[in-house]
RNA sequence: GCGGGGGUAGCCAAGCGGCCAAAGGCGACAGACUCAAGAUCUGUUCACGUUGGUGUUCGAGGGUUCAAAUCCCUUCCCCCGCACCA
C-alpha cells in the first residue's frame, strides 16, 4: 500500500504471507467431507512443469480458484486439488538438453528460470527436473499458487507418476480393454530414421503442419516383374495408357516381403525402396538401374485386358510415392502434355516403338455432364505447352481432380454410372482383394526435417494399442451424456459435437524408452501415453490423501472396483491391503461424496482431445459419475506476443506476485477479460489496478476514523439499491464463470457509486461501514488477502475468517427502483447542465435557475402515458383529443411544439418509470440537491416549482416533467 | 480444405431489436490540488452547435422492421484447432 506521495505505509508482502499463514494454520482449505452439506468438486488440468510457472498460468488457474473460494463462501464443501503431470518426454528431452549442455537451453535456464548450476547439475534427471519446478524453484508452480493465495487442499498433492496413481490407471486400462475399447492396430506416423522414433509437429524444425496421405499401389506386372504405381485415384485404372519413370534416375529391382508375409519383386526408385522399409514393408535390393532400363518394356493393367508400355518423363519425383506413376492422360494435366511431348518429339525414345507411341490416345472414363474434355480444355485455359510448367501443372491438377471428384461419373467399366467417389472405393477394394494392390503413405508437403536436422519419413507403427473412440455405441453414449453436461462458455457445444463426430480410435501408448508415466499393463514394452493416463485422475483426488498409507503394491483391480462400485469384500481387501476396514470404508465415502465432479475448468486448445478423451472415459468407466460442468478458458499472450516458455517470453507468476501484490495480480487477471476469451497481459495495465485497489483498501480501512455524517433519505436509499443491485449482479456472474463481470460491478461499478454518493454530499458512516462490511466479502474470492485484513477491522467482532463467512446476498428492502429513478433526473440534470455549459464554453454560473414544467404539462403526460398502455401512439390523434380541453386550448401553440418531443419519450420508456415520473414532486427533489448543483455549477442556484410564476430568460418553455428548463445567467437570453 | 471464434469510436473492450453517440478501462486534452513533478479528484475526447440539439458512425453491400451495432442474406478480412502431443 502506498499514500498519496507514493511511499509505502503498507507491505503487501507481508501481509499476504500473514494470511496465507493462518489459512495454513486453521486448515482453511482442508476439504474435509460432511454427509448434510452441499459439495462442489472443482478441478483444473494439472500442469506440466516443463518450465516456471508463468502469468498464463496464473489465470488459467486462479479462475479455479475465485470460483473454489466463491462457493466455500456460499456454505458448501469445497475440494480444490491439486497435482501434477509428469508424463511424457518434454522434461525428458528437457534433461536431455542439460545433459549435453545445450547452450541456449542453458543459458535461458540460468538466465531467465533462476537456476543455480548447482540445481542445474541435478537436473539431468527427470523427476528431478519435475520437482524443481513443482516444487522448489520460487518461480515453479507450488510457489506460484501459493503467493497468488490458492485454496488448494495441498494434503492431496500428487504426481501421474507415483506408483500409487500408476495403481488406478493399470486398473482403468485393464477394464477398458476387458470391455473391448483398448485394441491393438497399427498407423502411420511422422517418424524420424536418425532417432528411430516418431516425432510429433513439436520436434519438427520443418514441415510443421504435414499430414500423411494414404496412396493405393496399383501393380501393373511384367511376368513375375512388380511395376506399383502410385496413385489417389485408383478408379482411373481404366484409362490408364502407359506407365512413367524417370529415365535419369535410379531404381532398384528388390525382394519385397508384404505385410502378410508374401514376397514379390518390385521395381521402384531407390528412395522409395528406402522409405518403404519404414512402412512395415521388408525390402531388400537386388539390381539397380536408372528408369531408362526399363522404358518400352510392357506391363499387364490390373481389371483390364491389356499391356500398355512403360514410357519416360521428367515430371516424375523419385523421392515421392514408388516413383512408378500410371499415366491417364484424359484425366490428368501431367500425363496429357507428357504424351504429347513425347508424340511430338522427332523420334522415340530409346526402346520405344515408334508404332506403339503414337497409337496412345487418351481414354476418357469420366464425364461431367457428359463431358470428358475437362483435362484438355484446363490446359489450353491455362497456356500449358510443357511438362516443365510445374506450378501451372499442379494447379491444373487440383482443379481438374476436384471437378471430376465432386460432379464426374464413371463411363466405363464395373463402376459405370457411379459417382467418382464411389468408384474410388470399389475399385480399390477390387483391386485391393485381387492382389493388385498395396497400401503406401506420403507426407502431404515436404520436407519434414527434424530438429535435429534429420529428415523424417512416414513409418508405421506395428502392435501400437488404440483406444475406441471411434466406436459408435461409446461414442453415441458420449453424446448422449454431452447435452447434460454444462458448458462454459455454451456455445463450445458444437466444437464438443463435432469431435465426436470425426475423433477416430486414438494411439494411447508410447515406446516405453521415452518419457515417464505408467507401463501398459499387458505389455510392458509400452508406456501409457500422457493424454491417456489423465482422464479420469479427478477421481483419484477424492483419495490422494490417504491412498498413500497403504503399499502401492497392494492396490490391486479389486480395491477400484469397490471403490468405484461397491463390489467386492471390504474385509478381504483390509486384510490384503493392510488397513483397517474402516479405512477402506472412508476411502469409498470420500469418492462418493465428493464424485462425480462438479466442474472441469480446462483450455480450449483441449476440446478436440483432452477434454473429449475425459467424457469417454468416464462414461466407459464411471458412468454413474460423469462429469456435471465443463469450463473452458482462452489462451494468454504477454504484451501483444505469444507466451512461450521454450522462447523465453514469459512473465514468471512470482515476479508478477512480487511487483504488483497477490491480489492486484489476481484483479487483473480476472478483469481482463472473460475466461474463455484470449487475454493480453500489460504489465502497465496490472499496475493500473494495482492502484486502485491500493485505493479501495484505503477507503475501506478509513471508514471507522470518520466522523458520524447523516442519514440524507433519498441518497442513502439510492446508494443502498445500487449496491444490492451490484451484489445481485456479482453473485449472478461468478455463478457463471463471468469473473470479469463480477470484477466490474463487485470492483469498479460499485467504487463509482460510492463515489458519486459522496460527491452528492453523502457521508452516512455507519451505511457506508454497513456497506463495505458487504463489499469485503464480495470481494473476498477475488482478493482473499486485502478482504481478510480489511474483514479483521472493519468486520464484525469474533466473525469468522472472511474466506469462510457468508458470501453477501443483496440485503431485503434495499433495492429502490424509484430511488434509482429519481438519481437518474439528477444525474440526466448535471449532463443537462454541463451540456449548455460546453455549449456555451463555461464553467461556472453566477446564476442558475431551474423552471420546472408547468402543471398543464404534466397533465398531458397523465394522458398520453394512459393512452400508451391502449394502443400505438398518434401524433394527431392525441393532439385532436387534447384541443378539446378548454384548460389547454389556451396553450395550443406550446402545445403543438411539445408533443411530439414528449410522445417520442414517452415511446421509449417503460410506464413504470412514467408513473413515478408523475408521482414525484420534482421541485422537493432539486432543492435537496441544492447545495451539490450549488457547488458543482453556480454561486446562486434557484428553484421555480410547477405551480409557481416566473420565466428567467423565458426559457420555460423547453421544461417536461421531471426536466426542468435550465437558465443560466450570463447565457444568451431568447 | 474441414471445423470453431471474431471484426464496435485513437487503443483494449461491453452491448446483441427501441431508454445507444454506444458501459468500463487506457491514452490524450483541460481544470482542482501542489513550489513543481507524480498520485488523486473533476470535466472533455465522431462532427457541427452562444441552451439540453442536429447530423454521421458499430468490416463492406443488400434486406426485414414504425425502429438495427443488435435479426436475415451476400461479401471481404483476422485468429484458433485438425490428432498420436503437452
Amino acid at each position: 500500500m502506498r499514500s498519496d506521495d507514493g511511499a509505502p505505509t503498507l507491505d503487501v508482502a507481508q501481509l499476504e504471507a500473514k494470511w496465507q499463514a493462518r489459512w495454513a494454520d486453521a486448515k482453511v482449505f482442508e476439504a474435509e467431507r460432511k454427509s448434510d452439506a452441499p459439495k462442489l468438486m472443482i478441478t483444473v488440468a494439472w500442469p506440466y512443469p516443463s518450465g516456471p510457472m508463468h502469468v498464463g498460468h496464473g489465470r488459467t488457474y486462479t479462475i479455479p480458484d475465485v470460483i473454489a473460494r466463491f462457493h466455500r463462501m456460499e456454505g458448501k464443501r469445497v475440494l480444490f486439488p491439486m497435482g501434477w503431470h509428469l508424463t511424457g518426454s518434454p522434461i525428458v528431452g528437457a534433461t536431455e538438453r542439460i545433459r549435453k549442455q545445450d547452450p541456449a537451453y542453458v543459458a535461458m535456464m540460468r538466465g531467465l528460470y533462476a537456476v543455480s548450476d548447482q540445481d542445474l547439475a541435478r537436473m539431468v534427471d527427470p523427476v528431478a527436473f519435475a520437482r524443481y519446478f513443482t516444487s522448489e524453484s520460487p518461480l515453479g508452480y507450488r510457489k506460484g499458487m501459493q503467493g497468488l493465495g490458492y485454496s488448494v487442499d495441498w494434503r492431496r498433492e500428487c504426481t501421474s507418476i507415483d506408483p500409487h496413481f500408476s495403481t488406478l490407471v493399470r486398473w482403468q486400462y485393464r477394464t477398458l480393454r476387458a470391455k473391448g475399447l483398448v485394441a491393438p492396430g497399427s498407423h502411420p506416423v511422422k517418424f524420424c530414421p536418425a532417432y528411430s522414433s516418431s516425432v510429433t509437429d513439436h520436434d519438427l524444425s520443418e514441415g510443421e503442419g504435414a499430414s500423411i496421405q494414404e496412396f493405393t499401389l496399383i501393380h501393373y506386372t511384367a511376368g513375375e516383374l512388380h511395376f506399383p504405381a502410385a496413385t489417389l485415384r485408383p478408379e482411373t485404372i481404366f484409362g490408364a495408357t502407359n506407365l512413367w519413370l524417370h529415365p535419369q534416375a535410379e531404381y532398384v529391382e528388390a525382394e519385397v516381403t508384404l505385410h502378410d508375409g508374401s514376397r514379390q519383386r518390385w521395381v521402384i526408385s531407390a528412395d522409395a525402396a528406402y522409405r518403404l522399409s519404414f512402412q512395415g514393408y521388408g525390402v531388400r535390393e537386388l539390381t539397380r538401374s536408372t528408369g531408362a532400363a526399363y522404358i518400352g518394356q510392357m506391363v499387364q493393367v490390373p481389371l483390364c485386358d491389356r499391356s500398355v508400355p512403360i514410357l519416360p518423363a521428367t515430371f516424375v519425383d523419385v523421392t515421392h510415392t514408388s516413383g512408378v506413376v500410371a499415366s491417364v492422360p484424359a484425366h490428368a494435366p501431367f500425363d496429357l502434355i507428357a504424351l504429347q511431348e513425347l508424340q511430338q518429339a522427332g523420334a522415340p525414345p530409346a526402346g520405344v516403338d515408334a508404332a506403339v507411341l503414337q497409337a496412345l490416345l487418351p481414354m476418357p472414363i469420366v464425364a461431367i455432364n457428359g463431358d470428358s474434355s475437362l483435362t484438355a480444355r484446363t490446359l489450353t485455359k491455362m497456356g500449358i505447352t510443357s511438362q516443365h510448367q510445374r506450378e501451372a501443372l499442379d494447379e491444373a491438377t487440383h482443379e481438374v481432380y476436384k471437378a471430376e471428384f465432386a460432379k464426374g461419373v464413371m463411363t466405363v467399366g464395373f463402376v459405370r454410372g457411379q459417382g467418382v467417389g464411389a468408384a474410388r472405393d470399389a475399385v480399390r477394394q477390387k483391386l485391393q482383394a485381387s492382389g493388385h494392390a498395396s497400401r503406401m503413405w506420403e507426407f502431404t508437403l515436404k520436407p519434414v526435417i527434424h530438429r535435429s536436422g534429420a529428415p523424417c519419413v512416414v513409418g508405421l507403427v506395428k502392435d501400437q494399442w488404440f483406444l475406441r473412440y471411434g466406436d459408435e455405441a461409446w461414442t453415441a453414449s458420449v453424446r448422449e451424456h454431452l447435452h447434460k453436461v454444462s458448458l462454459i462458455p455454451a456455445d463450445t457445444l458444437t466444437y464438443y459435437e463435432n469431435v465426436l463426430e470425426w475423433l477416430q480410435d486414438w494411439p494411447c501408448t508410447r515406446a516405453a524408452a521415452v518419457g515417464m508415466g505408467t507401463m501398459l499393463p499387458w505389455d510392458s514394452r509400452w508406456l501409457i501415453e500422457s493424454l491417456s493416463d489423465s482422464t479420469i485422475y479427478m477421481a483419484y483426488y477424492t483419495i490422494a490423501h490417504r491412498i498413500t498409507q497403504v503399499d502401492p503394491k497392494r492396490i490391486d483391480d479389486s480395491f477400484y472396483e469397490y471403490l468405484f462400485y461397491g463390489t467386492g469384500d471390504a474385509d478381504a481387501l483390509s486384510v490384503s491391503m493392510g488397513v483397517t476396514p474402516r479405512d477402506i470404508e472412508a476411502l469409498r465415502a470420500e469418492f462418493e461424496y465428493w464424485y462425480p465432479l462438479d466442474w472441469r475448468v480446462s483450455a480450449n486448445e483441449l476440446i478436440p482431445n483432452h477434454l473429449t478423451f475425459m467424457l469417454y472415459h468416464h462414461n466407459a468407466l464411471l458412468p454413474h459419475k460423469q462429469p456435471r460442468g465443463i469450463a473452458n478458458l482462452g489462451m494468454g499472450i504477454l504484451e501483444g506476443a505469444k507466451m512461450s516458455s521454450s522462447k523465453g517470453n514469459i512473465l514468471p507468476v512470482s515476479t508478477a506476485v512480487t511487483t504488483y501484490g497477490a491480489d492486484a495480480v489476481r484483479l487483473y487477471l480476472m478483469n481482463i477479460c472473460e475466461p474463455w476469451q484470449d487475454f493480453d497481459w500489460r504489465n502497465r495495465d496490472c499496475e493500473i489496478v494495482r492502484r486502485q485497489l491500493d485505493r479501495f483498501y484505503a477507503y475501506v480501512d478509513g471508514l471507522p476514523g470518520r466522523p458520524p455524517g447523516r442519514a440524507e433519505p433519498h441518497l442513502d436509499t439510492w446508494l443502498r439499491s445500487r449496491v444490492a443491485g451490484h451484489i445481485a449482479a456479482t453473485r449472478e456472474a461468478l455463478e457463471g464463470f463471468s469473473t470479469r463481470k463480477a470484477v466490474q460491478h463487485g470492483f469498479f461499478y460499485l467504487a463509482n457509486d460510492l463515489r458519486w454518493y459522496e460527491r452528492r454530499g453523502g457521508d452516512n458512516r455507519e451505511l457506508l461501514l454497513s456497506i463495505a462490511q458487504l463489499w469485503v466479502r464480495l470481494l473476498c474470492p477475488i482478493v482473499p488477502h486485502l478482504s481478510e485484513e480489511l474483514w479483521s477491522r472493519i468486520g464484525p467482532p469474533a466473525a469468522a475468517m472472511c474466506s469462510l463467512s457468508p458470501y453477501p446476498h443483496p440485503p431485503m428492502d434495499w433495492a429502490s427502483g424509484s430511488a434509482e429513478t429519481l438519481e437518474g433526473l439528477v444525474e440526466q440534470l448535471v449532463e443537462d447542465i454541463g451540456q449548455i455549459y460546453k455549449v456555451l464554453k463555461r464553467e461556472h454560473a453566477p446564476r442558475v435557475v431551474l423552471l420546472c414544467a408547468p402543471a398543464w404539462k404534466r397533465a398531458v403526460l397523465r394522458t398520453i402515458v394512459d393512452a400508451k398502455s391502449k394502443g400505438p401512439l398518434e401524433v394527431g390523434a392525441l393532439m385532436k383529443s387534447l384541443m378539446a380541453d378548454q384548460s389547454l386550448r389556451a396553450h395550443g401553440k406550446d402545445l403543438q411544439k411539445w408533443l411530439p418531443k414528449i410522445i417520442e419519450q414517452v415511446r421509449t420508456r417503460d410506464v413504470a418509470t412514467l408513473e413515478l415520473l408523475l408521482q414525484t414532486d420534482e421541485a422537493a427533489l432539486w432543492r435537496s440537491a441544492l447545495p451539490f448543483l450549488q457547488a458543482e455549477f453556480a454561486d446562486v442556484f434557484e428553484v421555480v416549482g410547477p405551480d409557481e410564476g416566473g420565466d428567467a430568460g423565458n426559457k420555460r418553455g423547453a421544461a417536461s416533467p421531471g426536466r426542468p428548463a435550465i437558465y443560466v445567467e450570463g447565457g444568451v437570453a431568447t
